[in-house]
DNA sequence: CGCAATATTTGACTTTTGTCAAACAATAAT
DNA sequence: ATTATTGTTTGACAAAAGTCAAATATTGCG
């Protein structure tokens, strides 16, 4: 099974055909370390599945301070949302943190996809809504008053980051400075 | 024109036909001042358009306190997305802040609605990624280090919170204690 | 209106965190 | 392998924010 009827298969059951029309809008790349795959300011045209990887999500503030919204790991989805589905300009970059496998498919091609397939409206919305839902977590590390209570709050919740995405971008997620992070952790 | 039709119209072009069939799916509650709309744990069967009023949404830690997600204000929708698309339970309660009027619709009611007029699969869509592209903006107060930053952040880009919201909610919406809040505004 | 409940402010004090500068470690590039 | 670059740790200190307790305001209700 592909690993992307692999993914939909937890939302919808799907079929031969429709996974031969999935496989024409879509395709594999496999991206190095370091590289912008959806970038600030631009009306993003692609969305993707992260097979294999990581990416890290970010805004740039005034001063040029890099703000860490989210990481993405295997299995998860790509996109800068309110720009694809909107067509308006990304408020998001978003960057790979290790060498990664994406499949994409572009605006295009997914409208073209969901008017043949209308019952993918669904799928789309259900896993949209969950993923959303799930980046509620992060709000549970930044309700936390103390940097300490932020940081062990999302190992708990989400221990994949500390084993896989450098020290200063967790900082950056977390709202801390990197050395008030590396304090932490020298503690344990 | 009707207030859930001038709301949709931002999205599509709403006909006499659909206008009948969102009356018939939907009614107008007025809620008072702290009733509890949506609760933590219950699956959310419900949907709606904040056409007056305000709410807030939290989450309560282990500890038992309420830790505020987001406030909505006149012409917003209220939801328990992730619980109202999947029907799972809900993660969050929602509660008015002010007497509220509420246009109201059930996930039963919402599936024969877009199964009957599928164009509205893309408007939910369109709203929703809008919706939470829009609440990425409170990254933006979050990620400033410090407490007057993240108050100056939030008043400049949701200045109705400040008009609206009792202080208490306010602090714990941006992860301070209200006493450091208190302090800020003295400051001003 | 007047009381009770709720919300906000203030003060004194402690703890946490940020800042700046520098050392050290790890990684990538030549 | 050596160097350059990037990432992490450490220290000293200042600034910011939390905590606890109590005093005021404000609001809502009978």
């Amino acid at each position: 099974m592909s690993l992307i009827q692999n993914w939909l298969q937890e939302f919808i059951n799907v079929t031969e055909e429709e996974i031969i029309a999935i496989n024409e809008i879509t395709e594999t790349t496999m991206v190095k370390t370091n590289e912008v795959i959806l970038k600030q300011g631009d009306i993003s045209d692609k969305i993707g599945l992260l097979v294999k990887g990581s990416v890290r999500t970010y805004f740039t503030d005034k001063k040029g301070n890099e703000k860490i919204v989210f990481f993405a790991f295997d299995g998860e989805p790509i996109a800068a949302i309110g720009s694809f589905f909107n067509q308006t300009p990304s408020s998001v970059t978003t960057v790979t943190l290790e060498n990664s496998i994406i499949i994409w498919t572009d605006h295009a091609r997914y409208i073209s996809f969901v008017n043949k397939f209308p019952q993918y409206n669904t799928v789309i919305l259900t896993a949209l809504t969950r993923w959303f839902s799930e980046g509620k977590n992060r709000m549970e590390y930044l309700h936390q008053t103390s940097a300490k209570a932020k940081y062990d709050s999302m190992c708990k919740v989400n221990p994949k980051i500390i084993e896989r995405v450098p020290l200063k971008y967790i900082a950056s997620y977390l709202g801390i400075t990197q050395e008030t992070l590396s304090r932490i952790r020298r503690k344990k």
